[in-house]
DNA sequence: TACGCGTGGCG
DNA sequence: TCGCCAAGCGT
């Protein structure tokens, strides 16, 4: 850190001033913000917004939330309609996004806000963060971007800015205090909202992981690393732990009307809540059950090929069979016809292993590239 | 504190 | 190709 500078108390530190007329002239325009002129203008952002967006983006891409955000949106424009929802719409309309306990919560916490405060979000840290789902660094973002509170803001973005800015050596996470400690000490009072989204926008742009682009950046002549040519040093991880392999077999079985067998998974727990085909249990063991014995009934099972997905803590190779059976769903399970699994709660690699078995099957009928309704793939 | 929890894009 | 990573939270 430079040496303190002398101010008047409501005045903002020479970094924010340069940070916040940066922002003014290169900030992003996303769906769910408010410009920074019109926030000056004492324009906010509808908090139910600001809300759905953040939770979308945690450890998730703005260009991945985009077209997700658009839909529930258009589909519930407020909390009270998304309280109301049905619990498997949510689901469905957020297959493919991930981390599913987010839709979970999404739908209690819209129930929350209607039922304990009158569908209106609380405008401050403790009553947001004792909602599912929102944590310390969404409440902030709540509270400072849709409520203009002065909150610390400090998410992965903010964490490598201000790492390199102060030239924390300190790993991380155990160097969050001293970063919202640094934050919460730059923070005009003025403007925080627009602050927390110039911080962020500065990471996503800037100050990016690998090569930031320090020659562009509006705070570079006070930032400590940049100064010693070690920014690309800044933040500092602990290793991470090698990645475990987990096998399993899928049974992708389709009916001569083209629908395919699908079953509910557990609320709770990995993909909790979503659809899958039968699969059996993935274990970490070499020797794990991915043989047609597993099958959860006798068929004509045909070996598809191997879907490899990568998860946040394993690898899972999953071995997918298919075959054309001729019978009613067994307990649990549904036939969802060839119209209707496009739109089912399916997980990305659940898609990819029926898309292995049964090419075309799981993207939306009757549009050029499908799969034509007599086709067969049996080799 | 450390782990469980998805997915897609990028160099 | 593949490891890394992206606006974290709950337990």
């Amino acid at each position: 850190m430079n040496a303190p500078t002398i101010r008047t108390k409501d005045e903002p530190s020479p970094i924010a001033a340069a940070l916040l007329d940066w922002y003014d002239r290169h900030h992003r325009r996303l769906p769910w913000r408010v410009g920074p002129a019109d926030a000056r203008a004492g324009l906010r952002a509808d908090p139910y917004r600001v809300w759905l967006s953040e939770i979308m983006l945690q450890q998730t891409t703005v260009q991945a939330v985009k077209p997700y955000f658009e839909r529930f949106t258009a589909r519930w424009p407020t909390v009270a309609a998304l309280a109301t929802a049905p619990t498997d719409d949510i689901m469905k309309a957020w297959a493919g996004l991930g981390y599913y306990s987010r839709a979970r919560n999404l739908k209690t916490c819209a129930e929350l806000v209607v039922e304990r405060h009158g569908g209106r979000f609380p405008d401050d840290l403790e009553g947001l963060k004792a909602l599912p789902g929102i944590g310390d660094y969404t409440a902030a973002a709540i509270a400072a971007i849709a409520f203009d509170r002065p909150a610390a803001v400090v998410d992965g973005n903010v964490e490598r800015v201000v790492t390199r800015l102060c030239a924390i050596a300190t790993p991380v996470p155990a160097a969050k205090p001293e970063i919202r400690a640094r934050v919460q000490a730059l923070l005009p009072v003025d403007r925080p909202g627009d602050f927390a989204q110039a911080t962020m926008d500065l990471g996503a742009t800037i100050c990016t992981p690998r090569r930031p682009a320090c020659p562009l950046c509006p705070i570079s002549h006070g930032c400590e690393a940049f100064s010693d040519g070690t920014q690309e040093t800044f933040p500092v991880k602990a290793p991470k732990a090698v990645k475990p392999v987990r096998v399993g077999a899928a049974f992708v079985a389709e009916n001569a009307d083209g629908a395919v067998l699908l079953r509910k998974r557990a609320e709770k727990g990995l993909l909790g809540g979503m659809s899958e085909p039968p699969t059996t249990q993935w274990t970490s063991r070499a020797d794990g059950a991915t043989d047609i014995d597993a099958a959860p009934f006798a068929a004509k099972w045909r070996d598809a090929g191997t879907v490899t997905h990568v998860f946040t803590h394993f690898e899972l190779r999953l071995r997918v069979f298919h075959a054309r059976v001729d019978r009613p769903a067994p307990t649990g399970a549904w036939w969802s016809s060839r119209e209707d699994v496009s739109g089912e709660a399916l997980p990305t690699v659940m898609k990819h292993a029926i898309e292995t078995a049964i090419p075309g099957a799981t993207r939306k009928p009757g549009v050029a590239g499908g799969r034509p309704s007599t086709g067969r793939n049996d080799q």
